[in-house]
RNA sequence: GGGUGAGUUCCCGAGUGGCCAAAGGGAACAGACUGUAAAUCUGUCGUCAGUGACUUCGGUGGUUCGAAUCCACCCUCACCCA
């Protein structure tokens, strides 16, 4: 079987993914396919950091900007909606490259999970979250003990919400998680290489972060968030990092400069958190952008790797 | 000048004679993660050796078998009176 090549870069929010991407996709003939579960909204165009039409220098870019923010999404919609992306620009001859920090998302789509059957079912969820708040989160937790002794040692009591799901996932498909997870490994249809951004220094990254939120509210991230607060209904996107740090603000709680500085911090601790799960895929090749000497002298490095990467492919095609 | 209150481990903050290396929260660091993932959850968090030792609670001295906790003086800060 031919598997579709694809080059996915990752990595923390301000890292320069977006950039490093766009020059991939003109030096390869590639597009650009985002794996970012806030930019796939309409507006938040500041707090997301989508990059402007400047800066994707004519690169397509899909998976990005078309849902409305009073959607939800998923990533099971992300998986087959992206996987269709791919496929599409494949058959163009072009190179499709995954960009993005939303790690669950990239995972399940370039690892092809199979998630259950069984379509979410809200009313289940809010009945096992009832029965929370009635019984408490042991009896439910004793319950799963009985349906899949090992998923419930692996939980702590307090992870309210994955004790929930797993027992959604019984309720609704009669499949425990511990044989979800088992089954969801089919094989890939892709050929991936992964370039990952990271510094050496993590002051560093966070000096990035905390610049770029300035320029964030020097580009009028308080009128986006204004705008965005006033419309009620929210899901998904009201998870997102950017608006409700400038809510207590708004309301007089606190000044601008201490609300940039909670923004600051969520997006520091965040950067955290994707590291944390980039780290345990061991097939990334990693680029420390604080030891090149310049923009240029780090993509250069990342053609070279992928350069290295095709030339692979074809010798095995052969 | 007089009075009152306060100074605790990176920060906030509890502790008012032994059970205190010192509650709790935050930050930081590390980890998890299978349909909410920019979310959620966990662990570590004075130092060193790992069931123990050592140095900490503004400073100095004292009381006591024993002090972050009591006493004296000093320093700093806040507020009030002049």
């Amino acid at each position: 079987m031919n598997r579709i090549p694809v080059v996915a870069v990752v990595g923390p929010t301000a890292s320069g993914k977006s950039d490093l991407a766009v020059e991939i996709c003109r030096r390869f003939n590639g597009e650009a396919v985002s794996a970012d579960s806030m930019q796939i909204y309409k507006g938040l165009d500041i707090s997301t950091a989508k990059p402007t039409e400047e800066e994707k220098k004519g690169i397509p870019h899909h998976m990005m900007d078309f849902l409305d923010t009073r959607e939800s999404f998923s990533v099971a919609e992300y998986q087959s909606m992206a996987g269709e992306c791919i496929k599409d620009i494949h058959s163009r001859g072009r190179l499709p490259v995954i960009v993005g920090g939303t790690g669950l998302y990239i995972d399940n789509l370039l690892n092809n999970i199979r998630l259950t059957e069984a379509s979410f079912d809200e009313a289940l969820r809010e009945k096992l979250l009832r029965r929370v708040d009635e019984e408490g989160i042991d009896s439910l937790l004793s319950e799963l003990e009985k349906i899949d002794p090992e998923y419930a040692a692996k939980m702590h009591p307090n992870n309210v919400k994955r004790i929930v799901r797993a027992l959604e996932v019984w309720y609704s498909s009669g499949v425990t998680m511990t044989e979800q997870i088992e089954n969801s490994h089919a094989e890939s249809p892709y050929e991936v290489l992964y370039l990952g951004l990271d510094a050496t220094d993590r002051e560093y990254l966070y000096s990035r972060i905390n610049l770029r939120v300035d320029i964030m509210l020097a580009n009028g991230l308080e009128a986006e968030a204004r705008d965005y607060l006033s419309q009620p209904d929210m899901s998904t996107s009201s998870q997102a990092i950017g608006c409700k740090e400038l809510k207590p603000y708004f309301q007089g709680e606190m000044t601008l400069s201490e609300a940039a500085e909670n923004l600051k911090q969520a997006t520091r601790r965040y950067a955290k958190r994707q590291l944390t799960w980039f780290r345990r895929n061991k097939e990334i090749n990693w680029l420390f952008i604080d030891t090149f000497s310049s923009k240029d002298e780090m993509y250069e490095k990342a053609f070279a790797i992928t350069e290295e990467w095709e030339r692979r492919l074809q010798d095995v095609q052969k």
